[in-house]
RNA sequence: GGGCGGUUAGCUCAGUUGGUUAGAGCGCCUGCCUUACAAGCAGGAUGUCGGGGGUUCAAGUCCCUCACUGCCCA
């Protein structure tokens, strides 16, 4: 690869380069390890599981913040030599496809009943196959390491089979019902949906108060009312009762009476229940078990009847006499204004309510009563096992000995997912759609019974009759993406010959996903996971134990991606920032990095382009600092040096009498190291980022090139060998630090990396190097502190120069006085400051000139010998303004210092660490009073 | 209504088990096209850590309380 790079770093010239190539060249791909590979890879496997997209999407901010997080995570663990596999998929979404394709249907000006259901799935098959795709060709630009060989679909054959024997499973296991229940229903989708896939939205309505009738004990009515309030009238069709609280003086003397139903006639009684509130509307309420969630269990309660007055598509039926036909909110209206006419509508209050929309389609949510199947999470198992639901908290809470099967991060879901899963109901599975997982059920029409099979039956297997047809609903998306992390490894099917991936790759190592779907997926992997894995035996043959059940280990939660302003993005606020349109202008590096370093755990993320344009400029940095190296290698070849390439690949070390920057940036470059990875172990994308920035940046540009720069000498009388060492010093400790940067920037290192190793590299890419590893001896090296002390010298003097108007350009002597411990450093160092501060001659004095504008330190004093004058009222404000900032210290410390109980009770290191700040600002305070004094008087 | 967070520089955020005089990036001000980089270099300014109370030798950090704000559940 040529060394000339163009002056400025350009992404989208390489970017879409190395992005097909991962994907070409199969870097990602990852297998078990066979029998004969006993020594595996450095420890235990690194499983990570893409939560699948659903199909129908497109790549948004939180997918690409989610993305980078496991890229990031699953490179780095790659290179550290842990066999890393990271799988990718898509997740079949019944609703929101089944939607997509219908909407294509209209536009063809027919539906999905005309087509009929096997034409209509074939149908959503070719969707799929056309446009089902674009999120992972998204992914695959964006450049995430994930083993595509093995990208899997939750409607796909093998994951079907996985699928059905679950059900069967469970169905076996007494945990799979079909029962007649109240569940949010979706006029629109036709389809009855989860809890969770409910939004609740504030909504202002009304509270209509209706009077009913009270009926005496001859059948007659007394001219009494009892008063209901209801915020949805057109139930009242429905009504089976009324309730009252047991203890309301107010109608307790009703209690036994019976009340006409107005409009419909019917008579019903009036109940007792403690759940009524006595302070919400009269204190009496409708009974409607077939259309509301309370009343049913009140219904339930009471064993009162439940009368269903509307249909599918929530116009009212039959059972509403005059109403039937008409929408629910037409029948609401002619209701209200029936009542009204009849006298009976005592008020109408306003009143806001929480509205229940489908998540999909924004109808507003009927809660219906239906047929519908449920999963049982709560039975105890048939040996007399942990339920679903308990298992799934045992899996989550800390054992006797405080350990967790499976921990989360930030730990606070963790409480947040126990309370949830401590309270959860049964789960309804079935869903009234044609795209999905066909639940494998067959009714007979003889005896009624229902047989479920694994393999498609021909007979009813209670008695015997052909006359069966399978169930029409399909399963929940969440039945099928919740088996995920066991079928995608093979489950069912794992025997001898084909378990060689669950045993090498289940658990799975981490989950990482938005707080918004952990009870959607999370615990559903959970629940599953850890019921289906545990009749796995262990790779030896023995029992699973529930820690070796649960599907993944970690669970780290992040944040949302917000706008800068923190506005939760959304296509009607119309702030939806598009990553890929960021990606183009920005380079992906860029717009990873800004991810990476925003994301603290625990914290939303408010995403900001001008963040993102400062770590172009970061990428463009490294971009010109490996111009400067290329330069320097192709104009040491011309005169015989080479850089050694042994010294590439691994952690640079240099000899004790190398030059201080050489150690010293050793010794940052393996400090960094170390930190870089501890604060990956802990999830600290924020901490790793910034500190490879302020490394890269901060370290290695704005110090260490520019003292290299002194190094390079290629003169003829130049030392080769120095020069040699300080090239090989410098090509090193970069070709590492690119490796360190690599999981957060791939496409900008990978293009580096090779022009490091000019066409010859040592593996297909850098991602299949090692990740730097630090020796924690070369992070104490005496070369930090020495640095520093210089560099503060070299900024005193800059500071110095540029406050007495020196210009830019101008070389000028200076005059230092210092201890006599750091004489010898500062008069070998002497080029050094030199070079950075623009000196020509360093002196070392006993004491300053007179007359000369200075500066203090605690181990030196610095003057430049300039002949401008001083500006005298500039420099009295800062020099009050020190001994201001000097004396509130004092005092500070004299407070604590003079404290008995700070001395008797706090640590000696404190204490000494006080005191030693104390003394230097003691001697600070002297040296600005006495430059004040000495400054002319005017 | 119940629960969980948050409030630190103009903006966005760090600040690990309490410990020396609170940090970063961006932005801002000043001067520089010093042949790696103007997407740059050098120097600089900026905070009663939301209010109040308490514990402690010591509080941004722990406790109580109030205010504002966000999220989840009902």
């Amino acid at each position: 690869m040529p060394h000339d790079l163009p002056k400025a770093y350009d992404p989208t010239a390489i970017e879409d380069h190395w992005a097909e190539y991962w994907v070409r060249e199969n870097l990602f791909a990852q297998t078990a390890p066979t029998s004969d590979e006993s020594e595996d890879l450095g420890g235990e496997p690194f499983t990570i599981l893409l939560p699948p997209p659903n199909v129908t999407g497109r790549l948004h901010m939180g997918h690409m913040l989610n993305q980078t997080e496991m890229d990031i995570l699953t490179r780095w663990r790659r290179m550290q030599g842990r066999r890393a596999l990271w799988l990718p998929g898509t997740d079949h979404a019944g609703i929101a496809t089944q939607m997509m394709v219908e909407r294509q249907l209209v536009s063809e000006g027919t539906t999905r009943q005309q087509l009929g259901r096997e034409a209509f799935v074939e149908r959503v098959w070719a969707w799929r196959r056309e446009y089902g795709g674009a999120i992972l060709g998204q992914m695959k630009r964006l450049g995430a390491s994930v083993d595509w060989q093995r990208e899997y679909f939750t409607m796909d054959e093998r994951l079907s089979v996985a699928v059905r024997e679950a059900f069967v499973r469970l169905h076996e296991q007494g945990l799979i019902y079909r029962g007649a229940y109240i569940v949010n229903w979706c006029p629109r989708c036709q389809t009855a949906i989860s809890d969770l896939e409910v939004v609740y939205d504030e909504h202002k309505g009304h509270l209509w108060e209706i009077r009913y009738p009270v009926i005496g004990a001859d059948g007659k009515d007394t001219g009494e009312f009892l008063t209901v309030a209801t915020t949805r009238p057109e139930t009242m069709l429905g009504d089976v009762a009324v309730a009252i609280h047991p203890e309301d003086e107010r109608y307790l003397y009703l209690h036994g009476k019976q009340l006409r139903l107005p409009l419909v006639g019917r008579v019903i009684p009036i109940i007792l229940d403690e759940w009524v509130s006595r302070e919400f509307g009269t204190g009496a309420v409708k009974v409607t078990p077939a259309h509301d969630p309370n009343d049913f269990a009140l219904g339930q309660r009471h064993n009162l009847p439940s009368i269903n007055v509307m249909d599918d598509t929530a116009h009212i039926n039959a059972e509403g006499g005059p109403y039937a036909g008409m929408d629910r909110y037409v029948a609401r209206k002619k209701i209200v204004a029936d009542l009204e006419e009849q006298g009976l509508l005592a008020g109408i209050k306003d009143h806001t309510n929480n509205v229940g929309h489908c998540d999909r389609c924004k109808t507003v949510v009927e809660p219906r009563l239906s047929l519908q199947w449920f999963v049982a999470v709560n039975k105890k198992a048939e040996n007399g096992g942990a339920s679903l639901a308990e298992l799934a908290i045992a899996a989550v809470k800390p054992d006797a000995n405080g350990n967790k099967a499976i921990r989360f991060t930030p730990e606070m879901y963790e409480k947040t997912y126990l309370s949830w899963m401590e309270n959860i109901h049964d789960w309804c599975i079935s869903r009234q759609l044609w795209w999905g997982h066909r639940i494998p059920a067959w009714h007979c029409a003889d005896c009624r019974k229902v047989t479920v099979a694994r393999e498609d039956p021909a007979a009813c297997a209670h008695c015997g009759s052909g006359k069966i047809t399978q169930e029409t609903d399909v399963l929940d998306t969440w039945f099928s993406s919740g088996l995920l992390p066991v079928s995608v490894f093979g489950w069912p099917n794992v025997t001898a010959e084909t378990r060689a991936d669950f045993d090498a790759f289940y658990p799975t190592s981490l989950l990482v996903t938005g707080f918004d779907i952990l009870f959607f997926w999370v615990a559903r992997m959970i629940m599953l996971g850890c019921w289906f894995a545990a009749d796995v035996p262990m790779p030896d043959g023995g029992p699973r134990s529930l820690s070796d059940s649960v599907p993944f280990r970690e669970v780290y939660i992040h944040a949302l991606v917000r706008d800068a302003n923190r506005e939760k993005m959304s296509k009607t606020k119309g702030n939806v920032i598009d990553p890929i349109e960021i990606v183009k202008q920005y380079g992906t590096d860029a717009v990873r990095f800004t991810l990476a370093s925003m994301a603290s755990p625990g914290t939303d993320i408010a995403f900001n382009v001008a963040r993102t344009e400062g770590y172009r400029a970061f990428a463009n940095k490294i971009w010109n600092a490996a111009r400067f190296l290329f330069m320097n290698v192709d104009r040491a070849a011309e005169v015989g040096i080479a850089v050694d390439s042994a010294a590439l690949g691994g952690m640079p070390i240099v000899a004790a009498d190398a030059p201080l920057e050489a150690r010293w940036i050793v010794a940052e470059l393996h400090a960094t190291a170390a930190k870089v990875n501890k604060s990956l172990e802990d999830y600290r994308y924020d901490d790793a980022a910034n500190t490879i920035y302020q490394f890269f940046w901060g370290s290695f540009c704005d110090w260490y090139l520019e003292i290299v720069k002194l190094r390079l000498d290629f003169s003829e009388t130049a030392d080769k060998a120095k020069t040699r060492a300080a090239l090989t010093t410098l090509v090193s400790v970069f070709e590492a630090a690119l490796r360190m940067l690599s999981p957060f920037m791939p496409f900008l290192t990978e293009e580096i990396w090779h022009a490091v190793y000019d066409g010859n590299p040592p593996a297909k890419s850098i991602a299949l190097t090692r990740y730097p590893q630090a020796d924690v001896a070369q992070t104490q090296s005496e070369a930090i502190p020495s640095m520093e002390l210089l560099q503060m010298l070299i900024v005193e003097i800059r500071a110095l120069r540029k406050e007495i108007g020196v210009e830019e350009r101008a070389v000028v002597p200076a005059e230092i006085r210092t201890d006599v411990i750091y004489q010898d450093f500062f008069k070998q160092s002497s080029a050094i400051v030199c070079g950075l501060a623009r000196v020509s001659e360093p002196r070392i004095v006993p004491e300053i000139s007179a007359g000369l504008a200075k500066r203090h330190h605690a181990s030196f004093d610095v003057a430049v010998v300039y002949e401008r004058t001083i500006d005298v009222p500039a420099e009295r404000e800062r020099l009050t303004k020190d001994i201001a900032k000097y004396e509130k210290g004092l005092a500070a410390a004299g407070r604590q210092l003079g404290n008995e109980g700070f001395l008797a009770k706090a640590p000696a290191h404190v204490v000494e660490g006080l005191k030693r700040q104390e003394a230097e600002t003691r001697l600070l305070l002297e040296k600005a009073r006495a430059a004040l004094d000495a400054l002319p008087q005017n």
